[in-house]
This record gives structure tokens, sequence and C-alpha cells, in this order.
DNA sequence: ATATTATACTACCTAATTGGTAGGAATACA
DNA sequence: TGTATTCCTACCAATTAGGTAGTATAATAT
């Protein structure tokens, strides 16, 4: 689970959504790339994993944009990081059946680094860090 | 840091010698290749960066090969996992200088993640999971 | 209506990284 | 001196990361 410029930017997305979650306005992705100096085009692919399941509030047009749907408490950064980095486990034996994993002295050790990962970061949210 | 199978061939082939470290026999990269599956041209590749320092005793020639220095409980996961992957920061921000650091809401998430994980890994040594 | 400002969708591209392979030189020992 | 081993250097193919580009669709202001 590296997490690269996806994940990062997917934050920067939603604690730019949270900081903003009091005006109920829309934020187009426009005002987040100029603020944040990250390219639009490469910002809107990001999207599309991140708002899967209506995750956000949408509106087309004219001042419209993305708007956070829940309190900034309510969005966990496991969850935000999951859906556009998929899977976080630190490496590819986990979550993908390895078969050696009777026998595999490494295996227990990578579970539990996987188990201290995933609880570190789903027990944040937004708020945290507002 | 995602670990890839650098560093998961580096734990196979530490646990392979802290299984034999009673022995004190030195093992062929050969052997393990044989016996864990491994590519052994690969194997000596690794073996280049986790040997670094004489972290091992080495001897060439027959019947030659690698085998633990010290007991297997002094050698910590995290350090194996550091010689053949490099720095196991989740994100390049952290030990890269970012300079957008100080109005970054990610960076105190990540910085928090980042000693998570690094405690954890150097918290476990080979003899943990004999 | 229509011009403007957004998101949504699809396709493409380049550089770096990952996960190897290959071959020979140096060394230790039987 | 032959055999088994590590040491060193170079190469390589497939995948992934990190984008760019163009067009379709939708909402709103005028």
């Amino acid at each position: 689970m590296r997490i690269g410029t996806r994940g990062r930017y997917a934050l920067t997305i939603m604690f730019y959504l949270g900081s903003n979650y009091d005006s109920k306005r829309y934020i187009s992705l426009k005002e987040i790339s100029d603020n944040e100096g990250i390219s639009f085009k490469y910002l809107e692919k990001i999207m599309v994993d991140l708002n899967k399941d209506n995750y956000l509030d949408v509106l087309r047009g004219n001042n419209g944009g993305y708007r956070l749907k829940k309190d900034p408490k309510e969005y966990s950064i496991g969850e935000i990081l999951r859906r556009v980095e998929g899977d976080l486990s630190p490496v590819d034996c986990i979550n993908s059946g390895c078969t050696r994993e009777k026998k595999c002295k490494s295996y227990p050790f990578f579970e539990g680094l996987n188990k201290e990962i995933n609880k570190f970061v789903d027990s944040k949210n937004l708020a945290d860090y507002l």
C-alpha cells in the first residue's frame, strides 16, 4: 500500500471540501486545482473513483461542483484512501490468496502489519485534521 | 512502502537462516532457492543489499554460503525490510522535504501513519516468527 | 434559446519501477 | 586443479504511476 499521488490528492480534495462544509457551497475541481496547484484533468480522473456510489453531493453547471454529504467526522481517512488506491495491504500475498500461506513464516508478520495499518487509517477522519 | 518481492524474499532468506542458526552451518542461496522455489539469480541480487556492512557471516566456495552472525532475536524485521526496500514511509512527502508541509492537512496524518508502521516493524524480530 | 461553466466518459501516452535474466570473475576448499 | 560458491556488471520486458486530450452531457444565468 504505497500511497501515491492519487491517495494524496484525494485527501487534498476531501480536506478542501471539509473546510467548506459549513458554507454548503459546491466547490468546483477548477477551484481546488487552482488553489492547490494540481492538474485539473488528473483531479477529474481521481474523482471518478472517489465519488463512486454517490459518496459526495454533485452539481453540474455554473456554480456547480462537489460538497460533502455528511459531517467531516463521518468520513474516515481509510475509506477515502481505499476508494482511490484500492486495498491498502502492504504486500500482495494478503488478500490475494497465497498458496504457501501455511508454511510461510512471513505471513503472520504481514497479517499483523496489515491489521495495524488498517486500524490506524480507519480510526482517523477528516475532522481530526481540519 | 509497498513491500514487493524483494522484501518478501529477504524475509524468506532470513527466516531460513534463522531456522538453521543452531547448526551453525553455512547455507547456500542455491539451497534456499531450491527449497523455496525462488529464482537463484534474483536472490543473489537481493543479497547484495541485504548483506551490506557485513550483516551476515559469509563463506565462499564449496559448502559455503551465509549464516546469521547474531541470535535471531537480534535481527529486527524493520531493519531487514529497510535494507532491501529502502525507507518504509507510506508516502513520498515524508523524508523527502515537502515544501507545502506547513499548510498541508494530510501531512500530520501521514506522519502518524509512518510512525505507527515503523514502530510495528521495529518491534518484531526473526525469533518472534520462527 | 443559447452561451457559459461544470461534471462524465473514453482513449491515449511517457517515464519510472518491478521483477527478473545472463555471463563471467573471484574465492575457498576437497 | 576441479567444483561449488559468492561477487559484480549489464541488460530487459511487463506493469504501474502519473499524467494529457477530446468530446459528450448537464445545469444555470442571461
